[in-house]
DNA sequence: TATGAATGAGTATTCATTCAT
DNA sequence: AATGAATGAATACTCATTCAT
């Protein structure tokens, strides 16, 4: 964004030990981001909390960011692995659908602040992490819609990825204050709203 | 959030010249907001941004939160001025819709940070800041909806209320980047969404 | 102290309407001082409790130091006009004592800050009021004690007058937290540590 | 006094060399404090005259208050070590009267600011640090009275007590300005005052 | 003469980051 | 490798004082 592109670098461990502390650390900061916020976690406070001293913390990322950076990584990873792949069209998208916001409000539920950074608009250091989550997501989402919809424009299956982002993004905070509403009814508007709109889409794009 | 609630005071201007300090300040500060983001905007940057000295800037809001709360309430009034009424149901929903939704986009375009600040979902200064609009335009909805489907539950009115903010603000993030998909685009995507969302949720919520 | 002699100027008001808000700044001033400190009170709270504007104030005190010293002259004028004036020997001297400390003590009873000014020891704007006061004071015990003891050398006089200024300014403070003692033990205490000590000093100055 | 109580928190360092860095900070803030003034003396000026940075100023102390608190700490353990310990009434009790005043003046000249502290009288943040000194000091002069009168009455003890400690801080100023008295002489008087005060005193409220 | 809006240098405090041990 | 003491630039906010109206 300013051309200043400070390299930001992980040192991912190699020994068994370290990776637990890696990953410890993440846990740690993941959880403080959550209630706390961000910009009023310090680097000192999650390196007290993960019980390690700030030079270690130091040894894993060179910059506040790159703690960012590989939590976002982390997630991504494990979404990967938590969401259902889908290959073939052999299972009706409503079931899909429901399979992945399943999968993704389950994930949010236990991996802190994955929904917080996911939905950041604010510029600053996170806004990169959310912009990262964001277009792997939407990649998947595209991925998806090719394969039901192979005969639809690029350029359409494109934007109905970003709106079923957005609408996801932007439902995926009702579980949070002020609304507070339960994940399952969240989770049943989701599906009624991304079905809804991807038929309406689909019926207006089909060619 | 916390209880101690410090006291945030607007000393509202009375003068005309002072007037137009004011507004000119928030004008300032949500741009910066914008660009840089809330955390990296200091009250020095602002009044120094805004030709005007710390201690002035102090005169008008006691607090940068106090600003904060300043730029919501000036928000939440001119959308009140610049979003249709609607007091009966002789137009029909889809364009009752429709402008609200070209009310809001237009908006966001012409107040910085409005949608920046709708859409915060990091604890900190802006998270009550984000309640307040969001709870100031639930209402409206709500109200809305009521008017509509006048039979239908008040939790369910309620819940619809709430997943249509969510889809508005979700969808609200499409014209910024990554995404950055054109107004008209979006303000099309989302009529579509909400109006199927809702024609969905009232199908089954009917009395 | 440091050379730097900023000109501290006192516009003494000539109309009787000036006069009355010159005083009333002056009482404002001394009873905020009392009660909050004097580094915690600022020129605008003075000048906005007194009721005038902060241009006022700084018509009539062209400094916060000079408002200080405007109060220590009315302490001192109030005080000689005050305190029992003694010309000739014919009253014992410990009847002379008594009503002297009387009056100082009734006087701070009526003059906020008084005695919290003449006390001060912090470098800083109160230290030369409470030098002036001091000043002012131990030469009219001087004056007292060169009275009933002729004889004795001026130095012993003014070692006698310093200790007494000690002694009083001391014990002026046991009305105050923590200790809190009445007015009338205090006084009872101060005439006898007053009279035992001059009568002890004097008993091994006398020539 | 107001009941907001922020935590104030001392970082007691346990490494020889912090705790040569922690006292030497008390030394240059004690110096400053009696030359300009508390009000007058940042903790930013007191870090560098210590040839420390802000940020290790901040890690002894959590507060300017806490500087404060800790430097009252440490005249307390100094006089408990420094001043002479009576446990029975075989010394004639003038002797160990001139031993204690003996022991606080020295003190004094050898603790920078401890008379000013211990003398404040405005509202502000030395105002609990004089009460502290002062309720100790008054504490330990109580211990010594009803040592040598165990039959006088425990308020009668209090109020010889409290005179006594109004009359050793009102002459503990006449070394200073503008007095500037030797401080044997202030010895001798203070001396001379207090046995004929206590004299005096337990004369008439011997039972 | 009176007003009070405006000024800006100054203050306490925080926090990402470094580096000697 | 690990530690945590040390750094200091940066930030929110105050308040004595000025000056245009």
């Amino acid at each position: 964004l300013d051309g200043t592109a400070k390299e930001h670098r992980i040192n991912y461990p190699k020994q068994q030990r370290s990776l637990v502390r890696y990953n410890y650390i993440l846990d740690v900061a993941a959880t403080l981001f959550a209630s706390e916020g961000y910009e009023n976690v310090g680097t000192n406070h999650i390196a007290a909390q993960a019980g390690v001293s700030v030079g270690s913390f130091y040894r894993f990322f060179s910059d506040k960011e790159a703690l960012v950076t590989a939590l976002v990584e982390r997630y991504i990873n494990r979404l990967d692995e938590s969401l259902p792949q889908v290959t073939d069209t052999s299972v009706p998208m409503a079931t899909v659908v429901e399979a992945m916001l399943t999968g993704v409000l389950e994930f949010d539920r236990h991996n802190a602040s994955f929904a917080q950074i996911l939905t950041t608009t604010q510029a600053g250091q996170l806004a990169n992490a959310a912009i990262t989550i964001h277009l792997t997501l939407k990649g998947w989402v595209e991925q998806m819609l090719k394969l039901y919809f192979p005969s639809v424009q690029p350029d359409a299956i494109h934007l109905c990825a970003a709106s079923g982002m957005g609408i996801v993004k932007g439902m995926l905070t009702m579980t949070q204050p002020p609304d507070l509403i339960p994940f399952e009814v969240v989770l049943e508007e989701m599906v009624v709203t991304l079905m809804a709109y991807v038929e309406a889409f689909m019926r207006k794009h089909a060619s």
